[in-house]
DNA sequence: TGAATAGTGTCTTTGAGACAATATGCC
DNA sequence: GGCATATTGTCTCAAAGACACTATTCA
């Protein structure tokens, strides 16, 4: 440390948190809000926002959540919030120096866009069209994307991406979606199924989209670990 | 973001970096500073500083690491310097909010505390004995320790804990240090010298301290990655 | 000579990759 | 019936675990 400590030798670093909301359904998406004032304006952003000063900066992120999501009290206790990294580069936000502390987070469904709430004008986007976004969220958005494809090689987060419950092939296929490539149904099966608490098995069944036999209908289980790893190919 | 952006809106937060510098060559040992003044003094804590208003959080870290370790503008960029997590609770801090962005650093030797700089009352602590640091540093050092562990399985990163030249015993020696166990000899250099890059044979020997056959010195490779990863028993 | 280390070989087991076969549902 | 999906089985191969054996150096 520094011999001098007053705070006033010290201008001003505002913090945020900025978060990076992923699900799937079909295809892999980022939740996004259209920023409406300069810099940026009409640009689509990451939600995020201030930390107060009263707040420590994991819960600014759940608070952040909560409220550009739309997510009830009663679903938040059970989606996964992770920080990511810190962003810190001298020029990020052009009006003054912030540092931003990003966070992944990872929810079971699509929540819809609620009107008049912070969430009104978010919109979930596919991380392939997710381009161009505003100040440096683009390398933010990158960044996330590469750890939510690593954790699913080495823990049994990919249940947090859809839920509550779900079949294998469902399972699988947010597998693919979000490592964008086929995997093999059989090996697939015999990975999760010799996990111990990767998955769940309960007594109902049910039949997909375009029909099929049916098929047995899983919820997540109480482990996180996933060793040895289930590599991506 | 919030409507209102206006800079003496938001309490100064503070930002600051601290860094855990790991070295082996017995033990795992982390790079301490005896602490002067209130609070904490006395106390054994994790070099770091402040972010300078001009400086990004990845600059001071390089800068903190080579005030407080001494090395020397030759050596430092081969060192591994990575982000490791932000700490972000509100009294973390006894004095006033201050959010550090903690780093990794893997240096390959153990450069001595020079005298007449900030380094001079640096020490090498076991990482055993690292306990009772000042503010929140044990919790970083732990998060670090568990990174550390863990990139050992998925990378290549234990050549940079020692150096700039090594044996297949003293290589061997660096993931026990860290993980504290055993491993088998000839499972050990079997994936070593069988994963791409890791490492490159030199056409020198040497003899260890003890006796025994001289062995193969080797220096780093240009590889990253470890796949399959070599996993802990 | 004995202890310690380096280097090599091999047997076994585990688990992943690939693919086949059968069963069950929807259209 | 035709198609899509679920479920199970099996063969093969790659890699890790465990262990044995020989060679070389220092004390």
């Amino acid at each position: 440390m520094s011999a001098s400590y007053d705070p006033r030798a010290f201008p001003p670093f505002a913090v945020t948190v900025d978060i990076v909301v992923l699900s799937v359904v079909d295809d892999l998406a980022v939740l996004t809000v259209r920023r409406g004032e300069q810099p940026f304006a009409g640009r689509q952003a990451l939600p995020g926002g201030f930390v107060r000063p009263q707040e420590s900066v994991a819960d600014a992120a759940w608070r952040e959540l909560a409220e550009e999501t739309g997510l009830g009290p009663d679903v938040l206790p059970g989606v996964h919030l992770e920080q990511l990294a810190t962003f810190g580069e001298v020029d990020r936000d052009p009006r003054m120096r912030v540092v931003s502390v990003a966070h992944l987070a990872m929810v079971p469904q699509r929540p819809l866009p609620t009107a008049g709430t912070d969430a009104a004008d978010a919109r979930w986007t596919p991380v392939a069209d997710a381009t161009g976004l505003a100040f440096d969220h683009d390398d933010i958005l990158q960044v996330a994307l590469e750890r939510v494809r690593a954790k699913l090689e080495y823990t049994t987060l990919a249940t947090s991406l859809i839920g509550p419950d779900f079949t294998l092939g469902e399972l699988q296929a947010v597998y693919e979606a979000v490592w964008g490539c086929r995997l093999q149904r059989a090996n697939f099966r015999r990975k999760v199924l010799a996990t111990p608490g990767f998955v769940q098995a309960t007594d109902r069944s049910r039949t997909g989209r375009q029909g099929g036999a049916p098929a047995t209908v899983y919820v997540a289980g109480d482990g996180a670990a996933l060793t040895p790893p289930m590599m991506r190919p």
